[in-house]
DNA sequence: CGGTAACATGGTATCGGTAACAACTTAAGG
DNA sequence: CCTTAAGTTGTTACCGATACCATGTTACCG
């Protein structure tokens, strides 16, 4: 910058006005200033000006994990709703698990972000207090907890499954089972379950069974081999109720390889409305949620706190039931 | 970091090295600084750093989308093999659009990052330009382009659809169709189409149809779309080569949708075997790459650059020919 | 024509770490 | 007991942009 100065004959003060588009430097040294930056292959300093300012520019976004279309959706709707704002994403994931949150927390607060976007209610207590310290807007995003740290942006993934299971019943279907991640590692997973125990209790189901489809994440191929691990005991259950829709198309495809039909034999649900759930045949009953909109949701929840806006907000995106013919 | 001096009665310079785990100083003190530090709820500044030291600690990621499994893949193996390394990724994702990516470049060298990971070869002049006056590492990936800018780390996608037209071939087929995003906006779809017709022609095939399934990205839909727009005119064919595995996945369940039988009637080939390619019925047959392979070399790249190496490298991970039930 | 406001520009200190060098203490060797 | 080296700690200046305040210049008013 002080290169750029001495080339204008102007002090570096000017150059920084003139850079960042202050309206008192007069329009043509503005032009000129910024043409001579271009043409001396000029590049600014964000790090010194977030240095100097104490405002790093930066969001802090913590997702289970990027390869997952739903938590690619939400960064998407975020990033774009974000373009042209002048923040820059930090992005962390977790791969669903809770200690690897709190090592990446403490790293991403060091970058000193303007706000963090965490993935679920659920954190370790380190995690809590780092978050508490650092003083800054949190969102909690995908979930409802019970008791947020600050901002919250997600819906009820209980109350989704409630949904499922209602309408299972309604079609006459008794004996469900529940396939998804081994409890523990996916806290979204063991709300979708808690789900649908609870739902299934409120109309007098007896028992919910639990299959269990190894550690997270859970995908396509674990949902076939959960098909093939219950072998004829498949028979017991008239719907399989899935952790989600990748899964709940590994089991469905893995169903129909073997001659069962569905969803006459037995009915098929996932959970997410993935692409895969409306150009799967038949296609599959799920939960649709909204992900893009979550990140546009938080995107302008952090507009409103750049904007100077303080009180938490709670905002419940909902979900709601998207028939398929796998039900 | 002079608070947490003031309490251990020491120089802040101490500290700094205490915290950095620096072997001069003396053990015991070192371990007492420390402990007093997380009492104090003490955070290490990362920015101060490195705006200090000039080095960020950042390395820049260019995607064309973070919404497709294979580039979230590679992101991913990056970042796990980077894990611990002290090295943070900074994102950014292009729409499949090079003014985006000029753009975003700009961005984000104003962060100073370290390095820069680049999707393809294709650039505009204006990044070209940036990429140079920056003076730090670039690393091109997914691609094996002809004048690289620095290192590469990829693979040929006309290679790739050369064993899938030479497999096709081989199987007596000879009216074949390219199916793909509109010209011009996804480069890698052009290289796979240009790939598709060199090998036709050096066999001697007549033509190769080209069908536009719409502005990138493409996925499952328009492959479906495809289909219904083609109606019987699809009997003109009698292999569909897809860009890419959603693609391919959508125009077989479309197809089967409509009684056309796979692979009797046409074959299907997709690209870039996605976790659908081996969970569809019929499997596709479609061409192997390497997405998280391609994101641990890129880390090896980024060692060696740290170690002071150098030199350019040009690593080429290689597809392969995966045969499905669809060709 | 003096006074005031609007406009445009510059000087200086500073954000929080750390490189480079200096200095002090203790141990080892002759 | 002196010399030298190893180990440990401290002092100072600085990275590049910008907040804050000061200053100069022009325009307009009664």
């Amino acid at each position: 910058m002080r290169d750029v100065a001495r080339a204008v004959e102007m002090s570096p003060m000017t150059v920084s006005r003139a850079l960042r588009g202050d309206e008192t430097v007069n329009e043509k040294t503005r032009d000129r200033i910024r043409r001579v930056a271009a043409d001396l292959g000029y590049v600014y300093d964000s790090t010194a000006q977030a240095f100097r300012t104490q405002k790093s520019g930066f969001v802090a976004v913590v997702l289970p994990s990027i390869n997952n279309a739903n938590f690619a959706e939400t960064f998407r709707g975020l990033s774009d709703a974000l373009t042209g704002s002048g923040v820059q994403l930090l992005l962390g994931s977790t791969n669903y698990r809770l200690e690897k949150e709190e090592e990446l927390v403490g790293q991403l607060l060091t970058r000193n972000p303007e706000a963090i976007v965490l993935t679920g209610g659920h954190h370790t207590d380190v995690t809590r207090k780092l978050l508490e310290n650092a003083k800054i807007p949190v969102i909690e995003i995908w979930d409802l907890p019970p008791d947020p740290v600050g901002h919250v942006v997600g819906f009820s993934n209980a109350d989704a499954m409630s949904l499922i299971v209602q309408h299972l019943v309604r079609q006459g279907r008794r004996k469900l089972a529940f396939v998804g991640a081994a409890a523990g590692s996916d806290m979204r997973g063991v709300a979708r379950r808690d789900g649908v125990i609870a739902a299934a209790t409120a109309l007098d189901l007896t028992q919910v069974a639990q299959i269990d489809a190894g550690p997270a994440p859970v995908s396509m191929r674990h949902g076939a081999e959960v098909v093939v691990k219950l072998g004829p005991a498949i028979a017991t259950y008239d719907a399989l109720v899935c952790v989600s829709d990748p899964v709940a198309f590994g089991v469905l495809n893995e169903c129909r390889r073997l001659g069962i039909k569905i969803p006459d034999d037995v009915a098929i649900t996932g959970f997410g409305h993935f692409e895969i759930a409306a150009v799967s045949s038949p296609r599959l009953t799920t939960a649709g949620v909204h992900a893009n909109k979550i990140g546009r949701k938080v995107a302008g929840v952090l507009q409103d706190i750049f904007a100077g806006e303080t009180s938490a907000q709670w905002i419940d995106v909902g979900s709601e039931l998207v028939l398929g013919e796998t039900s």
